[in-house]
Formats: structure tokens, C-alpha cells, sequence
DNA sequence: TGGGTCATGTAACCTGTTACATGATTAG
DNA sequence: CTAATCATGTAACAGGTTACATGACCCA
């Protein structure tokens, strides 16, 4: 259950509330694993019954009462297990509607296809400079905490990102090249 | 509902049931999109309901009796509107519990991690190895149809992979490059 | 002053995963 | 002869997606 774990992970870092837990799960893991705001607030209320979180009700005005979360230590094993146990670790995954299409391709025209791709490129593109951002942003964390090794691990998640648009593009080119010369 | 498009491409190819399905999706679209046994018939029996597929049961002995589905036009047409609308389509998704946990992996050791990016490595090893054995299928399956040109885009889904793999390889390497050095 | 967006979430539905059932047949 | 695998699936549950709710505040 590795949305879980990643919130524990946020969560360990400080307490906070499902609504900055969006946040911050969309600023920086984002990129390589997808969490619906709604699907933040069930796990989070499971993991409370599981003993993994304890919760605050702070009552506002002006704004929605929120309530804020706080890792347990029974949290913290747990956190600790995920990290230190690879058994049903799934190392590689890879799921893409666009290639499934592309498969299935065949019976269209060779102009059509061509098109797809290079609509994959442009996709590829932005999301490049997305990850450029993000890099802007992880640039500014390691200053704010002082110590530019606390973001090395996330900093290579980007890195992969990067790589990987990259060979994406790689890959696309050399595809179009192919299918014009069909 | 792209598991229900791919479904519905194969059965474009040829009547079959379930059981084979499960097969050919495991041999041909399965390193891109994965598909449960029981996700398979249920999804089935959702589009027979859609009346995209209809089903002939074929009674047996020896073995347990079958149900032979065949794809109806408006199965066709499903299909080619999947095809050729890329509105809503997911062009790229990343998505990886090895990267997640990477990113929570401050307070472990180096040489911990050192390892669990080593066995990374090993497992992208064994995917590839895996490829080279789609590659052969292929090939296969291209001269059985007579045309080279039949299994294009299926070869560069293939490739698509290769790639992939060999840019996670190479990642990998300058990651690990990076922690022996801290 | 009317339409977005912020700050909180909840509900319903659809998809994916895990576990199981059963009677041949094949392998060791 | 016994255990695995084949050839069919079904059931239950967990995870992911889409749509909606509400009362402030901010912008044009």
C-alpha cells in the first residue's frame, strides 16, 4: 500500500492536515506516483483506525474546521518496515495508454500516425518543464534546511524524470523517422 | 477504459475467450499494460452487456465448457473511436514504489542504499532479458503473417521498453556513482 | 456583484488485486 | 502415486477516479 506509506512519510517529517498532505504530495511526489485529493483523506482515516496516525479536531472560523494528523510510533515501524523490506516491492512498472493505442495502430493511416507521435513529443516536452520547476523547487528546500545532501534522494527522482523524458523524445524521433520512411 | 480497448483489440483479431485473452494480452500488451485473469472476465461480461462483444458457450468435456466471445460492430465502433480520439488520454504516467521509497531513503545508510539501487539494477537486467524474448515473438509471429510490416508498431512498443530499461540502467549507475562518493 | 479559487472535505462508482474452486492431464 | 499445471472461471476486498458540498475571500 505505498500511498500510505508515502503519507506516513510527509507525515513523519510534521504534522499536518489532509489538505497540506495534498499539497505537498502534488509538489514533490507527484511526478512518479498519483494521489486524488479524496483518496489522501480514506487513507489517512484508515490509517487513524489502524493506529498508524492520531488526529486533532482544530476548530476555526472564516475557514473549515481541519483536522491535524500526527504520526504514532506504531506509525513510525510501520514507516520503518516499508523501507527496510523489498518483498513485494514492484521495481518496475510501466503503464501507458499511449502505447496500448499505438499497438493497435496499424489499420490507420501512416499521416495519423505520425501525428499521435509527435502529439506524444509535445506532451513529453511540458512535461519536462514541469520537472524543471520542480527542480526550482527542491533547490530552494535544501537551502532553506541549510544542508544541500538532505535533498539528494529527491533530487535523483528528478534526475530519473528528466532522463526519462528524454529518452521518450529519444525514442519518438527516431520512430517518426521510421514511419516516414515507410 | 483502456484494459476494455485492449480487449477489444484483440478480439478484433480473432473470436476467442477468455482464457486465451489472458494469454495473448500476458504475451503482447502485458509490459505496458498489465490485466488481472479475473479483471479479464469481468470485463467481459461488462462489454457483452454493452453489447460491444457477443458470446457463443461452447459445451466440453474433459475440459470446463468455454465461452467464445466475437466482437460486434458496435464493438468496431467502440474501438475505432478509442482509437482515433485522444481526448482524455493519459499520454504519460509514471508511476514507481522503487522511486518512492528512494525519496524517503535519507536516514538509511549509504550502503544500504548503495545495495537497494543495486537490486534495481538487476531487476531491469531481468526485465530486459525479458524483452529480448517478446523481440523473438515478434519476429515470429511478423514471418507466420508474411509481412514484415505487421508487427511495426508492435516492434517499436518493444523498443520503446529496450530503451527504457537502458536509460533506468544508466541512471542507476550515475546514482550510485553519486552515494559512493558522499 | 458575480465568478473563480481557497480551505476543508464526503459519496458513489469503477478498476485492480488476492484468494479460491474444480476436474483433467502431465511430470517426476 | 502424488504434486504441479492446465483450462476454465467466481467472489471479496482494496485502491483509484469523478463528482459534488459549503462558506469565506479575491479579482475584474
Amino acid at each position: 500500500m505505498p500511498l500510505k506509506h508515502g503519507l506516513l512519510g510527509l507525515l513523519n517529517y510534521q504534522n499536518t492536515t489532509g489538505y497540506e498532505l495534498n499539497k505537498s504530495f502534488k509538489e514533490s511526489l507527484n511526478f512518479f506516483w498519483k494521489a486524488q485529493t479524496s483518496q489522501i483523506y480514506r487513507e489517512l482515516s484508515k490509517m487513524e483506525n489502524e493506529g498508524w496516525l492520531v488526529s486533532e479536531r482544530i476548530v476555526q472560523h472564516k475557514r473549515p474546521n481541519k483536522k491535524v494528523y500526527s504520526i504514532t510510533d506504531s506509525g513510525k515501524k510501520e514507516l520503518d518496515n516499508w523501507l527496510n523490506t523489498n518483498e513485494s516491492l514492484e521495481w518496475i512498472t510501466l503503464r501507458s495508454e499511449f502505447l496500448l493505442k499505438l499497438f493497435f495502430s496499424d489499420e490507420k493511416s501512416k499521416q495519423e500516425n505520425i501525428d499521435y507521435v509527435k502529439q506524444y513529443k509535445s506532451k513529453c516536452q511540458e512535461a519536462m518543464l514541469s520537472l524543471e520547476a520542480t527542480g526550482a523547487i527542491i533547490a530552494k528546500h535544501s537551502e532553506a534546511l541549510g544542508d544541500p545532501e538532505k535533498a539528494f534522494y529527491w533530487e535523483q527522482t528528478a534526475i530519473f524524470g528528466y532522463m526519462y523524458y528524454e529518452m521518450c523524445l529519444k525514442w519518438a524521433d527516431t520512430v517518426i523517422m521510421k514511419m516516414e520512411e515507410k
